[in-house]
DNA sequence: ACGGAAGTTGAGTAGTTCCCTCCGTTTAGA
DNA sequence: TCTAAACGGAGGGAACTACTCAACTTCCGT
């Protein structure tokens, strides 16, 4: 791998550049992947040009911008599953996953699409391994209900974080609810099967928006 | 009312009209709202033409396709309204709400989207009073949490029937979810305070697709 | 059997959105 | 001062979609 050391940016470029970037996640935030780099280049005070002389591409900025961000949420993962009650684990992570979906739309677009396996392939093979034990966990716990599965979880994160649009606290509501729903309870009437991971893909590439690809050349 | 009771159609015209009704009823089913009146016609196999000089406008196709079976899901609630558990009553009406909307999504576009209270108001209206009255029934009963609203059905319904990408059973696993998480249990987390009805129209206009208008004319 | 009204057709129009490019102009910095 | 780097933003081009229209076809009353 050639470390692509070019030369520093020139002052202008690389204060143009932090604007950017700058723009470009609170863009993204409000708007998601719908968001146009059109959008993000006027948010800055550039033309567009700039913005593409820096990103060759709207993945390129997607990636620029979610890499570190999307770690945080697998360090995030792990850390909760070091807590040692296994329900706090569980629930104190999706609640930190859903505001953070909410907060940030383009940050939700970025681990929920299906270019996440893409883009962040070992990201999205860590969270998924942890996600599981954080479910295995808290079922051996005998306090989430036995019928729960891990494939369960991208799908709540993506029905809850839907209800985005009416305001940054609306979510919280509805994941109260859900999670209501998850606890071990006599009452509770039986899940039946849980959806298979290609199931998932198909969701969640019908609810979450994709980089809009420039020409769609299938290999 | 002046009865429009312009001379019957010619007979191939008759046909092409129902196969045209028919062909929106199943590619308005696949597609909601997102699908096309070329789409309509290549599936009817007519000409685009042939379905425009029937129906001037989409929105005159889909006041055609949708009025009744609105007119039945008032029906249905209010038939649940009658149950003598208000819990079941509750409950069964959201199910069948539930896969009726995974079934044709067409008409899950028709019932959840801003259009509803243009196109069909009455229906609206009184599908909005019939819900208030289920969910104050069940809360009454003591079954249902006192803290849910009635502004939550809608947003259930657009939560779950989200999912309808993954397959046309896949929702009744999230809507068994959330509805155990509905019942009153001492373990449950307070909800807070419900969404404003306002809050409420945002988060539809946000997750429903509406029908493109020809040009954008914002009032 | 025939004339004309009703019906059909589908390429085309017009509007929109959006990713990205190009080139004439500006500016940093040696 | 001079040059390479950077900038701006109009516009190319592709994709999508609601809708139109002029040339053609079919029904049906007489």
């Amino acid at each position: 791998m050639p470390a692509t050391a070019s030369r520093p940016l020139r002052r202008d470029a690389q204060r143009n550049r932090e604007r950017i970037v700058e723009a470009a996640r609170e863009v993204f935030a409000t708007r998601g992947f719908a968001a146009t780099l059109d959008d993000v280049a006027h948010h800055a005070g550039v033309g567009v040009g700039t913005v593409y002389r820096r990103f060759p591409t709207k993945e390129a900025l997607v990636e620029a911008l979610f890499t570190e961000r999307i770690a945080a949420m697998v360090a995030l993962a792990e850390e909760c599953l070091a807590d040692p009650s296994a329900w706090d684990g569980l629930t104190r992570f999706m609640t930190a996953a859903c505001r953070v979906h909410a907060e940030d739309r383009g940050l939700r677009d970025a681990m929920l699409s299906l270019g996440m396996k893409k883009r962040f392939p070992e990201a999205g093979d860590r969270m998924e391994t942890v996600i599981v034990e954080l479910v295995a966990r808290a079922k051996a716990e005998g306090t989430l209900r036995p019928d729960f599965d891990a494939t369960d979880v991208p799908i709540i994160f993506t029905m809850v974080s839907d209800i985005g649009g009416a305001g940054p606290q609306a979510y919280e509501r509805y994941l109260r609810l859900v999670i209501d729903g998850l606890r071990v309870c006599s009452r509770n009437a039986p899940l039946g099967d849980p959806l298979t991971r290609d199931e998932v893909i198909v969701m969640l590439s019908g609810c979450v928006p994709a980089v809009r690809p420039r020409s769609a050349t299938a290999p």
